[in-house]
DNA sequence: CTAGGACCTGACGTTGACGTCAGGGTCAAG
DNA sequence: CTTGACCCTGACGTCAACGTCAGGTCCTAG
């Protein structure tokens, strides 16, 4: 059995964190009869799980919709429904990210080609900045005004 | 030009968010003798693409530090430091969330291999919760304790 | 037995991106 | 000229996931 410290080191997090998730239903532990807490090795890893879950924008009530599958061990149609509907929500947010991230790779991609020159503003770079749905507007995101 | 209300419904935000992007500089907008903000069309895009970046996590400040490209059209190398750093952490943040889709996804296809049945918990369930790299421990996000 | 590091329970503080309310101008339509 | 929708500037409220501080207990090494 570990220690509240140990656990925090274990898997990354602050103490206050553990104390937390307990506080939100997420984690429990034993007590010792002075009422310090003891955890199994296994906490460890629900600890990250929760911290992954978090990661991927889920709120603590999210969460606890989600880990009742650890206690049954199966799910109820209701839950797969609420499980899918998390998995459908990262997925939006995976593709949102992607577009995020394409879009920055564009604008560097853009400016590494013209820092070297260091002449002055380039078309192409502001047009990286613009939304790839409104190209053809050629305003988006130029100095406002 | 647009008035407020029409860029926040056009871009599918709050007026009050507008004015907060205005205060934290990620937004100008010209105004009438009255004080009344006036927006270009390229505003609506605009704020997407602020939005679209809050969506990847970055804050106020990292966009208003990856924004200047606007201006300029070109970036410093400073500059294009900053975006990449930000696009690795998207990186970073997309490899997370695969994970963590992956994950609910593997408890889903047992879930709903067991619930039709409808009968107790599967080892399998149970095991899809734990993180893959401590599967051989087959104890973590069981019932704690 | 004693020092000090780890733990305990409240309970208030923090940060970011707005929400919301108060009190008051603006302006096109009827 | 008045009504009602829209706009303005403060300025306080909110929510989540903790941080931090206070004041006290536990326990383990020396």
């Amino acid at each position: 059995m570990l220690r509240i410290g140990e656990v925090a080191a274990r898997a990354g997090v602050s103490v206050r964190a553990l104390r937390y998730y307990e506080e939100q239903g997420l984690l429990e532990a034993e007590r010792t009869p002075s009422g310090q807490r003891r955890y199994p090795e296994s906490a460890v890893g629900r600890v990250r799980f929760v911290q992954q879950l978090y990661a991927a924008g889920l709120t603590s009530r999210d969460v606890l919709e989600v880990l009742p599958c650890v206690h049954t061990g199966v799910a109820t149609p209701a839950m797969l429904a609420r499980l899918a509907e998390q998995r459908d929500g990262i997925d939006r947010q995976i593709a949102e990210l992607t577009a995020a991230r394409e879009r920055l790779a564009e604008i560097i991609r853009i400016g590494e080609q013209y820092v070297p020159g260091g002449h002055g503003p380039s078309e192409e770079a502001v047009d990286a900045c613009r939304p790839a749905a409104s190209r053809p507007a050629a305003e988006a995101l130029r100095p406002v005004g």
